[in-house]
DNA sequence: TACTGTACATACTAAAAGGTAACTATTAAA
DNA sequence: TTTAATAGTTACCTTTTAGTATGTACAGTA
């Protein structure tokens, strides 16, 4: 048997949710449930066209979340969670929980307005 | 009041455990209890002694780690968790529980022996 | 006198992640 | 015929993160 699953489960997860973006794209998905391309870009403004498609493009390959192509023009495309992108809920709240906790005690004012 | 918490204090808690050694310092560090230099070198085969000495000594300026120096020849210097970093504990738990299901679900095999 | 053990530091290089700007495709409406 | 709307792509550049190799300090032991 394995000795101890920390090293490479730890990184998978962190390598599936890690990056700048991914979180937040999830959080937002947890949210709305089912999100467009533009609506993306309005809800997180400071990401590019290009890192959202990016991230986007890794979570599908790697069964985070769905993407689903209505053939019309102008182009539709809706992204919504599978059910492993929706079991990472319980993370990322207890990170933000830590986050806020940590933030707190340590007077670090964080001014997310923009969001 | 904050719109959403999430962006800022998701990437501030992202910021102090991310990269590629320290949820495996600080697990290292919860299942010891008190580790020195030397013996977390011999527990993480991979790391070299720069990364170990440059993520220790981010970790104990957030205060997620404490650094103990006895004055003496060889140097002797102990690492250990404030109550900030044992707070992480269930972070790391639960990413690695989520890492064992996906890796289940997905059969990817890791072979974690070296650890 | 040279070597050992412990805990570093420093300069340099390589690789990964992220950002900028400009371009593509399609159809309908003005 | 030009413009709008949507969802991208691509080439290039910058910044951040990680890795390699070598050097430092000091007291005790061989």
């Amino acid at each position: 048997m394995i000795q101890s699953p920390f090293n490479c489960h730890f990184e998978l997860t962190l390598e599936l949710i890690g990056g700048k973006w991914k979180g937040l794209i999830l959080w937002h998905l947890h949210d709305k449930k089912v999100l467009r391309n533009g609506e993306m870009l309005r809800l997180i403004p400071r990401i590019t066209q290009k890192m959202l498609t990016q991230q986007l493009r890794e979570m599908e390959e790697n069964g985070l979340i769905r993407r689903v192509i209505y053939e019309q023009v102008p182009p539709k495309v809706e992204y919504s969670l599978t059910p492993h992108g929706e079991a990472i809920r319980p993370i990322l709240e207890m990170m933000i929980d830590w986050g806020v906790e940590y933030a707190k005690d340590k007077n670090i004012l964080i001014a997310c307005t923009q969001q």
